[in-house]
DNA sequence: GATTCCACGTA
DNA sequence: CGTACGTGGAATCG
């Protein structure tokens, strides 16, 4: 096998731009009006090359003027081209710029076009063994396919075939295949058929196929006109006759020339790397968002990569014994990274394997089955701690579960978790995947599974590791290396920023808890549920009719309605209500009209179809968004465990998040959504649910935060919160707050932590915004100290970057810097919330370790022990049997509200009951 | 099949 | 023109 050949790849300049330029609207413009699209669409297309068909080298070609040969031959030679309009023009200087900071040459030759600079381009390159690929939109280059030979390199067209983003590779098969003829003849049947884009005439009455036909019978133009008596019909010999002088001389017009110079050799054209800051600028300049994105995410995130190292160990397959031996050989005091490979979900998760690494050895992977008595104990040493070896970790909560599928102890702490880490340094990070952040961090290349495979069969040393599980394997000892490498640095990083605490003392000791939760479960009834299921299905069905007897009523026509699409579709529901019925629009969003429950009530009284789209609305999304897929997990005839996902490395104000169900959403405010509750019971064994929930958190953060005395001192009153600082605000005493003083003052405290503006607390409360402009003058002239917090801390976050919680988690949001209004706003809000909504979760989480602390410890008259099962913010929800039920509540409540002295009390409610609905204070 | 938008459930 | 999430359906993209 010989090493494959370098590719060239000519891009045909002009007709590139045209095709963008007539592909994409010429709305697409920048903010100081400069037209785009054709530099956008040229610019999208070279970095899809780039991306999809990366070339060792590259050139950009250009027309400059005309060869007067053509012109002279036909004088009708592209004489239909309209004169480019200044739309176009205007942007050539544009794709020049790009063109240069992509560090892409551009060549053309005085008096040329640029389809023959190309050809001679592509000529040269071949004969010296180069592949090459010509991107164009023009068929007529077609000719130049080649297949190559032992000498010669390939020649191939990647064209575009309609618009900017459907292209097509034409080898010499392809040409063959949709034209009948070969490449070589392509003049000739484009001569016989006329192409009216360059204003070639062609034989009348003689099209593709007829062309095509000709040509393969008789091979060439002379071949048909010699032979022409023998070709059937009338017409079609007639009109060649006739024609055959614009035949023949549109041929030579055709063919394009092979034998130009070359300005440039083709070395010139050798890709370098792409100066990524000059793009950005420019693409900045531009507004080309997306662009860059692509950009970055395709050709510079593997420049990156391609420049950056791999980790050069030899990893080992770990057979029968060799796993304790190994350990055996790391000295005493010395971390051990750890990655656990496991398959499936819970509760039926399976260890699949394990990979270690540690100083001075090369990283080892083994599969579990493989695992001996020795190898065993030496894990269950290191997982446990009791060999003196820290245990470095990414996912430690995934660690929990190897353990126990692999029938280990419960693993101790582990001394550094590398993705939670990474999420305390960058919270507002998408994923915290070991390569990414071995690239980031180490500057290192993590190979993946394809790269692992076919560097061992490259290299011919894939030995011992032949099968393609092998190959995920051997992978797997490249994680566990860049995790070890990668633990130091980001441990270096969190001290240094002081977060060693928060880090130590909350997210490390969570993640056991986490996993105990995620382990646990919590039991459903699947009866329950399917009783609700049938019930709004009935539901859903009556207001299905009713949404139906109230368009047919309606006189217009509304044929395209009658099949009640629009119930599931916000697009098709705005067409019916704001132009088929002409209801009134009340908030505009981004493609049009909101249809959103608040708005549709605005509008409720206009039309009988209003009420029935609320309902159906309600019902159907209870029933597919909870009663269906919980139906789908438990079964309709049982109950059964349904174990959701904790993730701690998602919310970046620091909050957890659940998933695969997310059950920190079961409805509870409307009478019907919380039926659904009743499906949630305690697990065999257990007789009842407590929760405990933290009263009004986030209010009593804030006052903390902003140690206002006014609300300090209505928290310390011991009144109803909202009744007190109504009192305070209207000047009364809170006897004679009255219920629509304190729900407005309800409603804005609240909202004041969101960010909340006069107009959107007018909206809330269904006031003028007057009244809810005065409502906050007012509020804030009686708790001065509250609009200082929220303001102030804003203008801190602004100066330096981030915002802080007490605990010193961060939240960077560099868009408060951001010149566009509405990004900044947004941040300004996000900033405010940000200290609070964190705080809050702070002190959940420390009372999560600390209540599971205090359970592991206490001394329980009921079997089995009470179990903590799900974490909803403010709220704990754990099953009990009723021996345990005071003790447990006790624990709860005294934990909570001792984990921290704010400056006001933390108060915790609590409640219990046979189901999550019947939880009540008793 | 993957991604985006809208809507909506919770704190 | 109020923060933080996850999920489902439709529409859209490639």
């Amino acid at each position: 096998m010989t090493a494959p050949r370098p590719t060239l790849a000519l891009l045909d300049g002009y007709s590139l731009a045209y095709r963008a330029f007539f592909a994409l609207p010429e709305d697409l413009r920048t903010t100081t009006g400069q037209v785009t699209n054709a530099a956008y669409g040229f610019t999208s297309m070279v970095i899809k090359l780039l991306d999809e068909h990366p070339p060792e080298a590259l050139a950009a070609v250009f027309d400059k003027g005309r060869p007067a040969e053509r012109t002279e031959l036909l004088p009708e030679y592209k004489a239909n081209r309209k004169k480019s309009p200044d739309e176009f023009k205007s942007q050539l200087p544009l794709i020049d710029e790009v063109l240069e900071a992509m560090g892409i040459p551009r060549v053309d030759l005085e008096g040329q076009e640029a389809d023959d600079l190309i050809a001679s381009y592509a000529e040269t390159a071949k004969a010296d063994g180069w592949d090459v690929l010509v991107v164009t939109g023009d068929r007529d280059l077609f000719q130049l396919v080649d297949e190559g030979d032992g000498e010669h390199g390939a020649v191939r067209v990647l064209y575009t075939r309609r618009g900017i983003s459907d292209t097509i590779v034409m080898d010499t098969a392809a040409v063959e295949d949709k034209y009948g003829v070969p490449p070589t003849s392509y003049p000739m049947l484009a001569a016989l058929r006329g192409d009216p884009s360059d204003n070639i005439p062609g034989v009348p009455g003689v099209g593709d196929k007829t062309a095509s036909k000709l040509l393969a019978a008789h091979g060439t133009l002379e071949g048909i006109y010699d032979n022409i008596e023998q070709i059937r019909g009338k017409k079609v010999p007639a009109m060649l006759l006739e024609h055959r002088d614009a035949v023949m001389a549109s041929r030579i017009v055709t063919t394009v020339n092979r034998q130009l110079p070359l300005p440039r050799p083709v070395e010139d054209f050798r890709r370098g790397e792409i100066d990524a800051p000059a793009v950005q600028r420019l693409f900045a300049t531009l507004e080309f968002r997306s662009l860059w994105d692509r950009l970055n995410e395709t050709v510079l995130g593997a420049q990156a990569e391609e420049a950056a190292g791999g980790f050069d160990n030899e990893p080992h397959r770990g057979d029968t014994g060799e796993i304790a031996a190994w350990l055996g050989k790391v000295p005493g005091g010395q971390p051990v990274a750890v990655v656990p490979t496991t398959a499936g979900s819970l509760p039926a998760v399976e260890a699949v394997a394990i990979a270690l690494a540690a100083s001075g050895a090369d990283p080892i992977t083994a599969r579990t089955e493989v695992l001996g008595e020795d190898d065993r104990v030496a894990v269950q040493r290191l997982l446990s701690g009791t060999d003196d070896h820290p245990l470095w970790v990414h996912d430690g909560k995934k660690l929990h579960h190897f353990a126990r599928a692999a029938g280990f102890d419960e693993p101790t702490e582990p001394m550094i978790d590398t993705e939670v880490w990474a999420y305390v340094l960058q919270p507002s990070a998408r994923t915290y995947a070991l390569d990414k952040l071995a690239l980031e961090y180490l500057s290192k290349h993590l190979a993946t599974e394809e790269e692992v495979q076919r560097a061992g069969e490259e290299s011919g040393q894939l030995g011992m590791f032949e099968t393609e599980q092998d190959t995920a394997w051997r992978a797997r000892a490249f994680e566990a290396q860049a995790l070890f490498e990668l633990a130091e640095v980001l441990d270096a990083e969190v001290t240094q920023r002081g977060q060693a605490d928060l880090i130590r003392r909350i997210e490390l000791p969570l993640i056991a808890g986490l996993a105990d939760l995620e382990r646990a479960g919590i039991t459903v009834d699947g009866r329950v549920l399917a009783e609700l299921g049938a019930d709004l299905e009935d539901k859903v069905a009556d207001a299905r009719s009713r949404a139906l007897v109230a368009v047919e009523g309606d006189e217009r026509d509304l044929e395209d309605f009658q099949d009640l699409g629009f119930l599931d579709s916000p697009k098709k529901l705005q067409s019916l209500l704001f132009e088929h019925l002409g209801l009134k629009k009340t908030k505009k969003i981004k493609t049009g009209w909101s249809t959103d429950a608040a708005e549709l009530r605005k509008i409720v009284e206009e039309h009988p179809v209003i009420q029935a789209i609320l309902d159906y609305r309600e019902y159907s999304k209870l029933k597919g968004t909870y009663i269906d897929p919980l139906l789908a997990m438990v079964g309709a005839d049982r109950t059964r465990r349904v174990h959701a996902e904790f993730n701690q490395t998602v919310a970046v104000t620091g909050r957890l998040s659940s998933q695969n169900p997310n059950l920190q959403n079961i409805p509870i405010r409307t009478e019907l959504g919380r039926q659904i509750r009743r499906a949630f019971v305690p697990g065999e064994g257990y007789d009842t649910l407590v929760v405990a929930d933290y009263s009004q958190i986030e209010l009593r953060v804030m006052a903390h935060l902003s140690g206002d005395e006014g609300l300090l001192d209505a928290f310390g009153s011991g009144e109803d919160i909202h009744a007190a600082t109504a009192a305070k605000v209207f000047g009364v005493d809170v006897a004679d707050v009255d219920n629509t003083q304190r729900s407005k003052i309800k409603g804005m405290t609240y909202g004041l932590a969101y960010g909340l503006s006069s107009f959107g607390l007018a909206q809330q409360l269904s006031i003028g915004r007057d009244e809810a402009q005065e409502l906050m003058d007012a509020y804030f002239e009686r708790f001065p100290g509250v609009r200082s917090y929220l303001y102030g801390g804003v203008e801190e976050a602004r100066r330096s970057g981030y915002t802080e919680t007490l605990t010193g988690r961060r939240r960077y949001l560099p868009d408060l810097m951001s010149e566009n209004r509405q990004r900044r706003a947004m941040a300004e809000r996000m900033a405010l919330n940000a200290p609070i909504q964190g705080t809050a979760a702070d002190i959940m989480k420390i009372a999560m370790n600390d209540v599971r602390a205090a359970m592991a410890t206490a001394d329980w008259a009921g079997d089995p022990a009470p179990q903590l099962l799900l974490q909803v913010h403010d709220e704990l929800v754990c099953e009990a049997t009723t021996a345990d039920h005071d003790q447990l509540r006790d624990l709860l409540v005294d934990t909570m509200s001792g984990v921290i002295e704010l400056a006001v009390p933390l108060e915790v409610d609590w409640a219990s009951g046979p189901s999550w609905a019947e939880a009540e204070k008793h």
